[in-house]
DNA sequence: AGCTCGTTTCGGGGAAGTCA
DNA sequence: TGACTTCCCCGAAACGAGCT
């Protein structure tokens, strides 16, 4: 029988040598087996040791890829065999490369081409084993029972090299190093959290994504958690207690603690949830719960000293969400100052969404009160009541002065640009991940309540009021 | 109920080194 | 040379969810 023609395992012609050489009817037991398709690549010029082995099983041949490291094979034969005689044969090449060449010659071969002789050997092995056998075969994961196997060691060293190289001689570290790189190794993330409990992931929960403020302290939760080798999980509970809980205990599975930016959630729902997984609260303060957040009432009284510098005694609140714990906080803060300044009224507008549309519905309410000055929950309500004003026809801050928390960049794109009480964002996001990263490590209480410092950021959108 | 997946980790064994 | 220590590595158990 002359020597087949070796054929480019090219995806079209992998398509038509199944077609040819597959019954369609079969079931699955019954099909040969698949060495053509998944492996995809070959080489003109196959090496000779392979070559001889081809020779045992005249009319089929085999080749491997040249260039890729991850053992690619392919079996291919001649048209005129006929397909059941190519099944028998590919089984029988496959045994026979799997007993003869794998066995005597193995430790000759080039790393790439033992790995395909691994597979062949798995396809006769397995030939009659489960669906998830193959499945698994199909895959082609590269584990580190075969960069063990490669190395010569057990796979437990190779563990110990990747996670513990100090634990390892040298000259092993080395060589495990070198199979790592030769098969293109990757730890399987789902298996190392299986064994440790860890999932070197964090959780960040916050109330909207759109706010600016939150994507800044994302960042720095990001780029903490990054130099520490931890991967970010954001979730958004849009503003809702109900979705807030309902996130953070689905990522509860998920990852190694969570970050929760300043909840919604009353403080039994917090420490609930601090009982399923390891919680920091960032803008607020829950028992002992571990926390990053600013001194509110402080906060507060900077800015009303700040107005009342200027010349106001009639100082109105834009709230936000009802069930802010810094808004409370806040308002705690107001009253303290109410009593500390007797020429100081404070007048409360109410609570509002912490968006650009909550200050257009202040703005109103605001020139109503006939206050000359307004702190605004935040800067985005801040800058919804400025536009607002003046789409009212009165001047920021000829009529009224208007005072944001959180100090946004884009407060100083606006006109007038905005005054407000700024905190380094991903200063806070950073800390939080160190104070949950400390949580973790040493176990709960080791990292208490923690105020970030915080500035006032005079621009145009305060003045003196005007005499009326 | 028992097996599977891939990985980590603990306890212990063996080889090598040190010292009397 | 024998006793002891240290280093390196191995085997086995365990992890959780899905599947048989």
């Amino acid at each position: 029988m002359p020597r087949a023609r070796l054929r480019r395992a090219t995806s079209c012609n992998v398509r038509r040598q199944r077609r040819t050489s597959l019954p369609s009817t079969t079931s699955y037991n019954e099909r040969p087996p698949r060495t053509v398709g998944p492996f995809g690549c070959w080489s003109v010029h196959p090496p000779a040791s392979l070559a001889m082995s081809c020779r045992a099983v005249p009319g089929c041949a085999v080749s491997c890829c040249g260039t890729h490291r991850s053992g690619c094979c392919d079996l291919s034969f001649s048209s005129k065999v006929r397909s059941d005689e190519v099944n028998h044969k590919r089984l029988q090449f496959a045994r026979g490369f799997a007993s003869r060449s794998c066995r005597r010659r193995h430790h000759l071969l080039p790393v790439h081409m033992q790995l395909a002789c691994k597979r062949l050997h798995f396809i006769v092995t397995s030939w009659d084993g489960s669906h998830r056998q193959r499945r698994r075969y199909m895959m082609s994961t590269v584990t580190a029972q075969q960069v063990a196997d490669l190395v010569g060691v057990s796979l437990s060293t190779v563990s110990r090299a990747l996670s513990a190289p100090d634990l390892v001689s040298p000259a092993t570290l080395v060589r495990v190093q070198a199979a790592v790189r030769q098969l293109g190794y990757h730890p399987n993330r789902a298996a190392s959290t299986l064994a440790t409990g860890r999932t070197t992931s964090i959780g960040l929960v916050v109330p909207d994504l759109e706010n600016p403020y939150f994507a800044s302290v994302a960042k720095g939760v990001q780029s903490r958690a990054w130099s520490t080798g931890y991967t970010v999980m954001v979730a958004d509970s849009d503003e809702d207690p109900v979705r807030e809980a309902e996130v953070v205990k689905k990522l509860s599975r998920q990852v190694d603690g969570v970050v929760l930016c300043s909840p919604r959630s009353t403080d039994a729902v917090v420490r609930d949830l601090a009982s399923r997984v390891r919680l920091v609260l960032l803008n607020r303060q829950v028992d002992d719960l571990p926390s990053v957040s600013v001194d509110n009432a402080a906060t507060v009284r900077t800015a009303v000293e700040h107005l009342r510098a200027l010349g106001h005694r009639r100082i109105a609140y834009a709230g936000g969400p009802q069930a802010s714990w810094v808004d409370l906080r806040r308002r705690e803060g107001l009253q303290h100052c109410s009593e500390a300044f007797q020429d100081v009224e404070i007048i409360d507008l109410g609570h509002f969404r912490p968006h650009y549309t909550g200050g257009i519905a202040a703005a109103d309410l605001a020139l109503a009160s006939n206050a000359t000055a307004v702190l605004a929950y935040n800067d985005l309500l801040a800058l919804g009541l400025i536009g607002q004003v003046r789409q009212r026809g009165f001047g920021v801050p000829q009529r009224l002065s208007v005072i944001g928390f959180d100090g946004l960049a884009i407060g100083a794109l606006f006109t007038p640009t905005l005054t407000s009480v700024g905190v380094a964002h991903a200063r806070l996001g950073s800390l939080a991940v160190s104070a949950l990263l400390e949580d973790l490590s040493s176990g709960p209480g080791g990292f208490l309540q923690h105020q970030t410092p915080f500035e006032l950021l005079v621009r145009e959108s305060t003045a003196e009021p005007l005499e009326r």
